[in-house]
DNA sequence: GACTTACGTAAGTTTAAACTTACATGATGT
DNA sequence: ACATCATGTAAGTTTAAACTTACGTAAGTC
């Protein structure tokens, strides 16, 4: 089984999540993921490393290349960590939301 | 609409989640959530502002007590967020499948 | 009105992690 | 065998953010 909070602690960052965004054009090699991104490209690689620990990237060796994608898995763990918050939440949200109806509407 | 990626930010700190997953046991103050956990109450009122911020928590303030809980609607941008990394996955993944098929059809 | 409780925030410190440079390795081409 | 390409990792630096202490404020209590 995926480790949620590592995913989660995987997608925190900004870069890290650009990178991720850019597997979704299918199988890249870690220059033309560095490429275009203003990290270098051992950074690039680093950042693939965390995504392939938590289950978010696979990679598959051709020639010198590593082709790396997205692997689902870590997708799912994130998904039903999050929906073990959603049926708790959803009752006390709606107990909030009816406190906050009833006073009146104040910012901040 | 929530920005999906400042919620990932939020749940990025472990200590934050740890804040959050208090929240399922529904409303708390900020004293009674720092309780247990190994921060000051400060910090933790910090990451309150974070998650509020986030989206992910909200607050009712009964007499000199603030009371927060659980608001889905980060999680629900989350969810859409990962949703939007789905079906592209599979695509890149069936395509990965179909070029690791055709390198299987020639050896062995 | 003084005192307490509960909290948010400012300011400064500490720490974790993101990043760079430099180097080592393994595959490919000549 | 040598050169090149693509990459991972070690070591050290830099930076962002998590944290603490100190303080200010608003609501409740005596």
């Amino acid at each position: 089984m995926m480790n949620a909070e590592r995913v989660l602690d995987a997608l925190g960052d900004p870069t890290r999540r650009l990178v991720f965004k850019r597997l979704r054009e299918g199988n890249r090699s870690v220059t033309e993921l560095a490429r275009g991104l203003d990290v270098s490209r051992p950074a690039v690689s680093q950042h693939l490393k965390v995504l392939r620990i938590a289950g978010l990237a696979v990679v598959r060796t051709e020639g010198t290349r590593r082709l790396y994608a997205i692997d689902t898995r870590g997708i799912e763990a994130a998904r039903s960590w999050l929906d073990g918050f959603w049926d708790n939440a959803l009752v006390a949200f709606k107990a909030a939301a009816e406190g906050e109806a009833a006073k009146e509407r104040k910012p901040r």
